[in-house]
DNA sequence: CTAGTGTGCGGGCATTTGCCCACTACATGA
DNA sequence: TCATGTAGTGGGCAAATGCCCGCACACTAG
C-alpha cells in the first residue's frame, strides 16, 4: 500500500520528530525505532536535507533592524527584510532564502485573491524551497519570464512549477524561449493568444518577486550559457549593469536598447510601479545592479542580507 | 541606547541563525562573533530556550493522518491533529505543542475579525509558546476561566495575556475568582458588567481552545490544589471522568449537577456547539475524559498525540 | 551462472557539543 | 573595608554526532 519512499520519508520525519521536537537523542531514537544508531543518523539528516524539518528564526537582531530603516529611507523602498549575513563562508542565497520565504507566506496567506508575478534566479529558487507547504489556491501565479531554455528543455527555470506544486495555486508558465534567436522569432511568440494573457496578467500582478542579476563574470546570464565572457565585455562597456528577468539596465536603473532586449522572451518589469515589486538578492558581486535597480525605481521592495545591505548603504 | 539584554538576545539571535541556518559549527560562531567557543554553546542554547529558534516538521506522517480521519469520523469532529508521540519518556504536553500552535496559528491569521475563546491549562500552555510571534490585531482574545487564584495571585493562569502579548491582539482577560468560596459569591461576580460582557464574548466566539482535565490523582483540579485527594474521590465516586474550564462532567460528557460546579468562574462550553470548539490534551491519564468531552459532543475538535489517539480509538 | 554495479548498512573514529566546576568581577550590605 | 552573594567565564571531559570505509545484498548484462 505504501510506496517504499512514502513510508521512508515517514520514518524520516518520525525521527527528525523526535530529535528536533523532542529533543533526544540519536541514541534513543535509534532505540525507539528500533533501527542502528546509524540509520537514525541518516534519517534524522535526511529529515533535514529533505526540507522536511523547518527552521525559522523569530528574532529581529537589531543590527538587521536599521539597515532595514535606512535602506527604505534611502530607496523609499515599500517592503524591505534584511537577513542576517552568514559570514565569509556562507552562500547568500541560503542566508536570504528563509527570510525572503516568510515575506512570501506572507502574501500567500492573504484570503484576498492576488495575482503573483515571479521572476527565476537561484536566490529565488532556494527561497521557494523554504516556503512551508500551504494551500493557497485563491491567488494565481504567473511566470515573468520564458520557459523554453535554448537546448528546449525547460527543468532548469521551473521556479513557478516548484512553487505551485508547493501552494496548489493556478500557475501560468510562459512557453517562450528564454532567449530568441531572432527579434523575429520573439515577435512571433508574442502574437500568440496563450502568451499575450500571461504577458497581461504579469503586467498587472499585484506583487512581483524576481531575481537581480550581475554584470560581472559571475553573471546568471554568463554561468547558464546565455552570455560568452566576450558578449559581457561588450555589455559592461555598454554600460550594463545589472538585469532583471532577462531586461539589461545601466547603472542609474535604465533600460539599455541592447540588441539582445529585443529578442528576451520575458515580461520587462517596468520603472515606477506601485504594487509591491520585490527583488530577493544578495552577494557582493550584486551590489553595484541592485542599487541600480533600486535607483532606476525598477524595485520597491528588496530582500536582501546584511552584508549586501550594508555595500548599498555606503556611497 | 541598548538595554544588556536587548543586546544579549541580538547576539543570540545571531549565534542562532549562524548554527541553525548557516550549519557552523560553534567554533566557528565563536571566531565570528569574537567571544570563546563556550560563549557561543551558550547564546546557541539560549536562543532555543527563549523560543527565539523554532522548528516545525513539515510532513505528515501516514499513521497520524490515518488516526485523524479515524478519529474524525468515529466521534464526527470538524478539526483534529495527531501529532506523532515522544515516545515513554516524553511530556505529552511537548509533543503537541508545536501542532497545537500550527492550528492555532491558522485561525490567528484569518483577515476577518474573530473572537478566539482560550481555556487554560498545561497543554494550553505550550502551545502557545511555540506560536510564532505575529501581529493579528484584529481578533479579540477572551478567556474562558476567572483569573484570581485562590491566594489572590494572577500569574499561574495568565495563558490569555502570554498569547496575546505575542499577538498584540485585545484581550479580555476574566477578572472572578476561579473558584468562589461560596455560590453567592460567584453570582456577586457574575452580575458585574464587565464579567458579563466578557461571558457574552466568550459564548459567542468563533473558535475555543481548551484543555481536559481528568478526574485520576494527577488531575490539574488536584494538582493546582482546588480539591484534596478526599474531594477526588468523592468526585468519581459521583461518576466525574472529566473537567473543562473547571466544569466537571460525566463518562457520557454530561456535565454534573455538583456541588463545586456551581461556585468555578468560568464560562462553561455548552455541547452541541457548531463553531470550533477544540481540545488540546493528551496522555494516557486523560483518555476517558477526552472521550468523554468527544462523546457528550462538549468539543467538536480535538488536537492529541498518537498514543492518546489510539487509545480513544480503541474501545 | 557469473561478474559487474550500485545502493544501503553498520563499525569505528575524529570532531563537535553539552555540561560540570572552579574562578573572577562586580554589587551589596554589615 | 571586607565578607558575602550572584552572574558570567573558560577549562576540561564525557557524551553525542557526523562521516568515511568496507561489506552484503539485490539487480543486471553478458
Amino acid at each position: 500500500m505504501n510506496t517504499p519512499d512514502e513510508s521512508l520519508q515517514d520514518e524520516a520525519a518520525r525521527a527528525g520528530w523526535l530529535y528536533y521536537v523532542g529533543g533526544k537523542t540519536q541514541d534513543q531514537i535509534a532505540v525507539e525505532l528500533g533501527v542502528s544508531r546509524q540509520r537514525a543518523q541518516r534519517l534524522v539528516s535526511r529529515a533535514m536535507a529533505e526540507g522536511l524539518v523547518h527552521v525559522r528564526l523569530e528574532h529581529k537582531i537589531t543590527a538587521c533592524l536599521e539597515l532595514e530603516a535606512a535602506l527604505a529611507r534611502r530607496f523609499d523602498l515599500c517592503e524591505v527584510r534584511v537577513a542576517p549575513g552568514l559570514g565569509a563562508g556562507g552562500d547568500p542565497n541560503r542566508a536570504i532564502a528563509a527570510t525572503a520565504a516568510s515575506v512570501m507566506e506572507k502574501y500567500l496567506r492573504r484570503t484576498d485573491p492576488l495575482v503573483i508575478a515571479v521572476g527565476t534566479g537561484r536566490a529565488l529558487r532556494a527561497s521557494i524551497d523554504e516556503i512551508a507547504p500551504l494551500i493557497a489556491d485563491q491567488h494565481r501565479l504567473v511566470s515573468l519570464i520564458g520557459n523554453i531554455a535554448p537546448d528546449g528543455s525547460a527543468t532548469h527555470f521551473d521556479v513557478i512549477v516548484r512553487l505551485s506544486d508547493r501552494v496548489r495555486a493556478l500557475h501560468f508558465p510562459m512557453s517562450v524561449p528564454v532567449l530568441s534567436d531572432t527579434a523575429a522569432e520573439r515577435a512571433l511568440f508574442q502574437r500568440l493568444r496563450t502568451t499575450k494573457i500571461v504577458f497581461e496578467l504579469a503586467q498587472s500582478a499585484d506583487v512581483t518577486f524576481v531575481g537581480v542579476g550581475q554584470m560581472t563574470d559571475d553573471a546568471p546570464l554568463r554561468v547558464d550559457g546565455f552570455k560568452t565572457t566576450d558578449e559581457m565585455t561588450d555589455l559592461r562597456s555598454a554600460g550594463a549593469t545589472g538585469e532583471i528577468a532577462g531586461w539589461v539596465f545601466d547603472a542609474h536603473g535604465t533600460y539599455l536598447d541592447y540588441e539582445s532586449n529585443a529578442r528576451v522572451g520575458s515580461v520587462r518589469v517596468e520603472a515606477g510601479r506601485t504594487a509591491p515589486t520585490i527583488g530577493i538578492a544578495a552577494g557582493a558581486t550584486k551590489v553595484r545592479a541592485i542599487r541600480a535597480a533600486l535607483t532606476g525605481r525598477i524595485l520597491n521592495g528588496l530582500i536582501t542580507d546584511e552584508p549586501t545591505a550594508q555595500a548599498l548603504l555606503s556611497e
